[in-house]
DNA sequence: CTGTTAGCGCGTTCAC
DNA sequence: GTGAACGCGCTAACAG
């Protein structure tokens, strides 16, 4: 390894290892000629201490984990970003872990967060998990928790979302408002809290408008994108096919533009189409559908926040407060 | 943080802590009916090893970074998908760094990384970079270094990336053969390798064909979407427009769609165009679009593959010994 | 087979 | 103002 540390300072500057350690620290008992000597010869060898000697001494990893589903989704990418930038403003180091939507997966990973790798984190639930018996493991060893997107809602923690109840109404009642009468909502899975939201705004909205909720017109979709296709495919040959579509998910909207491209259904003339989508996806698709454009970066950033605040509590009062749920309102723009 | 360590373990069995430690890792001199006890209690306390302490004693951090301009990109978004499956095959932790393009940052993550916080770098430069001290530092220090896509040539390292040159050559090749003659090249900055590769490829292609480069329809684009998008409106405004365009990255065509539909002018007819794009992306673009797709999910797999053969080989030898350049052959499909 | 000892690199007492 | 000594949690060399 051969690299430089607080020994090898203090032979070339015939100092004591403490002192140098004090000197580079900005100790108020070394003397301003000394420090200057230090932080020039360390500077010149480019010294860096050694972070895990520094993390072993002072109980703290300064850095963080991220642990999402998947990472190939736009809003998970714009989410990373905005977390890592504000990790950046605090020094902070981000290790990312990817669930794939294996819940067995999301174990194991929180499992390898539990001895102090790190000093909080941030996730987003993979979509097939019924029990949480990790996350509350978490929560028992103190370790600063924050939820982003997909929440745990049993758990005392810190939540950032966008409203998803109040987008699906949205969503619906613009629909009904378009004229339409026969809404399908191609729904991602109900555990997932945002699934099971925007779902809920869908059916309130068709409430309030004395519409009839009608179970033929839910798709519930999986992550298995190859029956999603096929059901939208068989819903998109009825006869008595739907006049508006709620997609709850960008790769929905996708996956209906294809299916009705392969059955040469104009979707842009018949079919109104509104769907949550980001902004990068957003100038992709075909300009026919609404988009509910989602802050991606901006939940990112200030999860990260929320996040950083918690571990800075921790640190000042030694005893871990949990902070309330925060919500971000959504932005709802037409496209 | 009240986590259960060896000594605890050792405490609660009546054990000295170099046993407990022997028998979880599962050392010959310890009897079998030892290790069970002490695997025991382990398992019921979720004992799980302080990870910076090992990594002072081992000298090995278990972690890789990964260093990349940005991440709202589906090539890096996919790389990273594929480095994170081989890391955690590893068993290794994945620490992600972003760049955005700034010279200066990179230089500040490089020095981040000096001193034994990770076991190996993976990455892709940022365009802006003239100098390149930072990476011989990293390179003096030992440290095993692969470079993805955007590679720097002038270092002995690893290097996945596709074959641009060849890539680029028959993008330009095809458009000659479909009956262009006048083939813009949206150009990515020279000073990154794949920039000028691609353009080595178009170039020649010309050549070969005994067309003319016309400086005049070689657009050098930057990092400035506005600017690139006004340049490529400026180009198609023009009388002589190109009758053919090879965008070197997916973003620079999209943008050609976008200024084209502005300006009413039905590209699908009228003008030909190839560009780099990846999976995800291609599915949106407009069908008249023929793409190359890199398959970024094997570029990571591949980058981080040899990282670990390379790892390996300077943990046993205590060399680190210098793996020669590795080359994916990209699929180009026309889509 | 098990325990004692030493040290990875750092920061923090506490003497001098 | 400076240095010696200790310990964070773990592994490895050496005793017994």
């Amino acid at each position: 390894m051969k690299s430089v540390n607080l020994k090898e300072l203090a032979r070339q500057l015939n100092l004591s290892i403490s002192t140098v350690s004090k000197a580079l620290n900005d100790s108020y008992e070394i003397t301003p000629e000394t420090k200057r000597r230090v932080q020039e010869l360390a500077d010149a060898l480019h010294y860096q201490p050694n972070p895990y000697a520094r993390s072993l001494r002072k109980q703290k990893s300064k850095t963080i984990a991220v642990i999402i589903p998947e990472i190939a989704n736009n809003f998970f990418t714009l989410a990373i970003n905005g977390i890592e930038s504000i990790a950046r403003q605090h020094g902070y180091h981000v290790l990312i872990y990817l669930t794939h939507e294996d819940y067995q997966k999301e174990v194991e990973i929180t499992q390898l967060l539990q001895n102090g790798r790190v000093d909080g984190v941030l996730m987003s639930l993979s979509s097939n998990n019924n029990e949480n018996e990790h996350l509350f493991d978490l929560h028992k060893k103190m370790l600063p928790l924050v939820f982003f997107d997909r929440v745990f809602e049993d758990l005392e923690a810190a939540k950032v979302t966008t409203d998803d109840y109040e987008s699906g109404y949205k969503a619906t009642a613009h629909l009904i408002e378009q004229g339409c009468r026969r809404i399908a909502h191609l729904a991602i899975p109900k555990d997932l809290s945002i699934g099971k939201k925007r779902m809920q705004g869908y059916i309130q909205a068709l409430n309030d408008h004395q519409l009839p909720v009608q179970e033929d017109l839910i798709i519930h979709c999986t992550d298995n994108q190859q029956m999603n296709y096929a059901f939208i495919r068989e819903l998109m040959e009825r006869k008595d096919r739907p006049d508006g579509i709620f997609a709850s998910v960008e790769k929905l909207a996708i996956n209906t533009y294809q299916a009705c491209a392969e059955l040469h259904i104009p979707i842009p003339e018949e079919v109104k189409v509104i769907s949550f989508a980001n902004l990068e996806t957003a100038a992709f698709l075909n300009p026919s559908l609404t988009t509910i454009t989602q802050p991606a970066f901006e939940i990112g950033k200030q999860a990260a926040s929320i996040l950083f605040e918690a571990i800075k509590m921790k640190n000042i009062k030694n005893h871990y407060s949990i902070l309330k749920s925060v919500l971000i309102k959504r932005k709802s723009t037409g496209c």
